[in-house]
DNA sequence: TCAAATTAAATTGTGTACAATCAAATCACA
DNA sequence: TGTGATTTGATTGTACACAATTTAATTTGA
């Protein structure tokens, strides 16, 4: 046992960095279904629960900038889950908003989560912790910047 | 509050994504430095400990596969930290080695941990609990595919 | 022993990510 | 009211990630 800060193996980092990609490799299966990358999913996510939102507020959501947003939405906007559009009050607002298509994918993608957490072998009371705390460095590391 | 699975709230899976990102953004400052980025840091890592490695056996220990590996270990040799060489019993190797400018950068390395560290919110038991539960879910991820 | 299977890297193609910059629209206030 | 600052998306350039395929080298077994 060595205490060197630079061994990968005393790192937090990366395990965290490691389980996001793995994770993310978990969900190509049951999302390629429904013809969505994981980010994809994500957006369609904050969509089923608003049915519209502006890049902005996406951005906000998901922690993600418009060089990432904009190429994804006009992906989206391609496979006809939602359509672009300028906010007429304030033309430099892009609306995002769900067609039926994108609606009506909800109900397939209900078979997802199940999927996934099928995958986990975490106890509830870990993954309360292990959420509670996650959530606790996300708001330090993006608030203070 | 509600159950529905589909809600992002509801997600374990995003803020470990999310968290990713942000300390990889968090990582900048200080490797910028280093004139290396996270990936490339990991990599470093592993050669600090080891100073010799071949492709498949960092793509192991970083779970990483050769096509993010073959272009990043490139770029780690054009800075000069790093040289690659087709090992002579098994051609179908590449040994990945440290070189005395790759060496010499641990220890301008030594910073960024304590740098990072600054940043972290986290109690000593959080950090730990943290630890233990990502790799947990890691290994049952990555093992059973 | 030699062809089939396996292994290791590299390559190709797609899709994020994000820093930095740009351009257009809106806002603020002198 | 008009101009400088701000806001919002889009664009550009760089760097991962990974699935799928290819190529070359090694191993295995009939």
């Amino acid at each position: 046992m060595c205490g060197d800060p630079l061994l990968l193996k005393n790192q937090l980092c990366f395990p965290i960095y490691a389980c996001a990609r793995e994770i993310i490799k978990a969900y190509h299966e049951p999302l390629s279904k429904l013809d969505l990358t994981y980010t994809q999913y994500l957006v369609m996510m904050v969509l089923w629960e608003e049915r519209e939102k502006s890049v902005r507020e996406l951005g906000e959501c998901l922690y993600l900038d418009s060089g990432t947003l904009t190429p994804l939405l006009k992906k989206l906007e391609a496979k006809g889950y939602i359509v672009r559009e300028r906010c007429t009050e304030d033309e430099r607002c892009v609306i995002v908003s769900l067609t039926t298509e994108g609606d009506a994918l909800r109900e397939k993608a209900r078979a997802v989560p199940r999927c996934m957490a099928a995958k986990s072998p975490l106890t509830q009371e870990e993954a309360e912790t292990l959420y509670k705390t996650l959530y606790k460095l996300l708001h330090v590391l993006h608030g203070e910047s």
